[in-house]
DNA sequence: CATGAATGAGCCTTCATTCAT
DNA sequence: TATGAATGAAGGCTCATTCAT
C-alpha cells in the first residue's frame, strides 16, 4: 500500500539532493570555522563546489542554511543515542557505559567540537533552533538518559537520586571535553580516553547503591 | 614615603575611567547580546552614552574592545575562587562545597551566562584570548581545585582518584547549567538551586572514601 | 591552428571589458579632479554609472584602481613615441621636431594635464607605480630620445652634447606647459602652439652643429 | 618717523610667532610627505610639539594652514630671484648663470621637491592659493626674467627670441629636476650639479646670438 | 536549473573640528 | 592661552541577496 506512494527518485532529484546536502556541508565546515556571522556565502559556494546564486535555490536564507545545518549534523548525536535504548540487553551500568563511550565518540568526530561550540555560542539567538534542538535533542536525550537510570533503580543497580532530574550534570564533562579540545587542546592536550573513563567512573560511582 | 609616588586621580583622569568602565560595559551587553561579529559598535556607543568615535580613544578596535571585555568579566569568576583557596580553615569538604556555591552564584549572575557562551563560541577565533583565558582562568583555576582536592585526601576525606586530573569534570556542570538558563530556561525551566545541590552532593560522592 | 584557441568573447565578457573600461575612465576623472585621497569611490561609481560595489569586482582596492588609471592612461603617451622611432625615414631634425609635436598635442589632451598634476603630484607615494612609471616611461621614452640624438649626430646634424644625457631637459618645457595650463590659464592664457614652437626651436638651437 | 609705529614685541607675542613658526614648518613637512588630503592634523601638531586643539587659535581650518604653509615657503624661492635682479652689476650671461644655479640650490633644498610636488600635484585645488601662487611667484619672476633677457638683448649678449615670452620654456628643466630628484632617485639617480650645468648652457645657447 | 555579475545597505574606522577644563 | 577629550560625518570595503543570461 505504502508502496503506491513510494518514490523512486529520478537522476534529477538525486542531483538535487546530493547538491543540497554538498551545501549543507559546506555550510557546517564554513560555521564550524568562522562562526554564523563571519561565514561568507562565497566561501560555502566554493566549498560546495556551486555557484554563489544556487544556494538560493535550496535554502531561502543564510539562516535557514544554518538551521539546516545544525539540525542535519545534530542527528549522529541523538540517533547513536537510540539504538542502545531500546535493544540492548545488559545492565544498566553497561548500558550507559556504553551510551556514554559513545557519547565521547561522536562528539570528538571530526568538526564536532566546533559544532558544539556553534550550538552553545550562537544558537540563543536563534528562537527557532533552540525550539528544535530542544525538543529534538535534549528532550529524547533526557528521557533516554532518565530511563536507563530508571532501569538501573529498578534493578537494583543504581541508587534512588536527584541525577535523575538533572541528567545534564551526568553528561555536562562529555560536552566540556569538547570544547576543551577546541580551545585549549594545544596549549595542554588531555588524554581524552583517559578522561572519558574518569568521567564514567565518577557517574557510576554517583549513580551506584 | 610611598605616599609622595601616590597618583591621586584627577577629574579628569576620572571622568576617563568611568567613561572607559562604561564602554567596557555597554560592550559587554552587546557582544553577550548579539556576539562578537554581528555586535555593533554603533549600538555599544548609544549604550554607552558616547559618540562613536570615542570608542577609538580607549579601544584600538572592535577586537581589542572585545579582549578587554572578556578579561574584564572573568575576574569575578576568577576572583570570587581566590577568596576560599588561602583562608578557609574547615574541612576538604566543606571548602569544596562551598567554592561550587559561589561558582554557581557567580556563574548565573547577570550577564554571566552570556559571557559564558561568547567565551565557549567565540573564544577559539581570537587566539590572543585563548591564551589569556587558558593562563588566567584555567590554570588558576584548576590548581586550586587541585589543591583542595589534595588537601582532602591528605585529610582522609576524600579518596585517590583521577578526578585530581581532570577537575573538568567536577565543574563541568556548572558551566553547563549556565548554558542551559540562557538557552533552555524559558521551554524547561530549573531550579538551579537544587541542581547545584545535586551537583555537589554528585561531586562528593564522586572523591569521598 | 591558432584560430582553435582564439578567444571570441562572449557578450558578457564584453560588458565585463566595457565596465571595466568604464570604471577606470570614471576613475580617471575624479582622480583628476581631486586628487587621490580626496576622491571618493562614490562619486567614481556615479560616474561609471555603476553600484559601488561592483568597483570592488574589478579591483582590489581603491589604490589598485588608481595604478590603473594611471597605467592605462600612461599609454597615450608612451605609444605615441614609438610610432615615429622605427619607422621615420626622414632627417633627425624632423624626427625630433614631430616628436615633440606629437608630444604637446598628446599631453594637452582632454584630462592629460590633469594626469600629469597626478603624477607629479602624487605617485611619489606609491612605489609600485614609480616603479611601473619608470620602466615603462621614462626609460623607454629617455631612450627613444637618446636614439633620435645619437642619430641625429651620425648625420651631422647635431653635436655631441651632455643632452643626450640629461633628455629631461629637452622635454620639461612640455611638462611644464601641461601644468600651466591646469593651474594658471584662467589667470594667464598661453597660446600653447607658439609656446610648442618657441621650445622646439629653442631645442634645436640647443642641438644643432 | 616709521620708528614710532614700530612694535616692540613682547615675550608674549615672541612665543606665539615662535609657536605659529612651528605649526607651519610641522605642516610643511606633514603636508610634504602625505599630500593635503592624506596628511594628518594630530601628526601636525606632534611634530610641532603642540596640542591639537592649539592649530586652531593660530587657523582657521587645514586649508588655512596649508595655504600659510605653501606661501611661506615659496618666498626663499622668490626671494632668492629678487637679490640679483636689483643689484648685480655683471652681464646679463652672468646673471642667468648665477640666477639659474641659485635656483638649482634652493630647489633641491631640504623639502624643496616636495613642496614643488605639492605645488603642481594640488595647488589646483585651491583657487585662492593658484591666484597668489601666481601673483606673488609666477608674474614676479616672470618679470625678473624678461629684465634679464632685456638686458641681455639691449647689451648685444642675447637675439631677440620667442624666449622671452614664454620664460617658462628656460626655468622648466630645473622645476622637472626637482621632481625627478624626489620621484626617480633611487632608480636612477642623478648628478645634479651636471644637470645644471647642462641646463644652463643649453638655455644660454637658446638665447645668446 | 545554475550561474556569477551586480547591487547597496551596513559597518568599522578615521579625522577635522569643537569645547570644557 | 593651551589642551586633548569628545564628536559624528564621511568613506572604504564587505557580503547577503537578486536577477539577467
Amino acid at each position: 500500500m505504502e508502496a503506491l506512494k513510494e518514490h523512486i527518485p529520478s537522476k534529477r532529484e538525486q542531483q538535487k539532493e546530493a547538491r543540497r546536502n554538498a551545501i549543507i556541508d559546506a555550510g557546517f565546515q564554513e560555521f564550524a570555522l568562522q562562526g554564523f556571522t563571519a561565514a561568507k556565502l562565497d566561501d560555502v559556494a566554493v566549498r560546495a563546489g556551486v555557484g554563489k546564486g544556487t544556494i538560493y535555490l535550496y535554502f531561502d536564507s543564510k539562516e535557514a542554511l544554518f538551521e539546516e545545518v545544525v539540525r542535519k549534523n545534530m542527528f549522529p548525536l541523538r540517533d547513536e543515542a537510540r539504538q542502545f535504548a531500546e535493544s540492548f540487553q545488559g545492565t544498566a551500568t553497561e548500558l550507559l557505559t556504553l551510551h556514554l563511550e559513545k557519547m565521547y565518540e561522536t562528539l570528538h568526530q571530526d568538526k564536532m567540537p566546533e559544532l558544539v561550540a556553534m550550538i552553545m555560542g550562537e544558537t540563543s539567538r536563534f528562537p527557532s533552533l533552540t525550539d528544535f534542538f530542544f525538543k529534538e535533542m535534549i528532550e529524547n536525550h533526557q528521557s533516554l538518559l532518565r530511563d536507563i537510570i530508571q532501569k538501573g533503580v529498578d534493578r537494583g543497580e543504581f541508587r534512588e537520586s536527584a541525577l535523575r532530574q538533572f541528567t545534564q550534570i551526568l553528561i555536562a564533562p562529555a560536552m566540556i571535553s569538547a570544547i576543551w579540545r577546541l580551545q585549549f587542546d594545544e596549549q595542554s592536550p588531555i588524554d581524552f580516553d583517559e578522561y572519558a573513563r574518569a568521567h564514567i567512573e565518577f557517574v557510576l560511582r554517583g549513580l551506584k547503591t
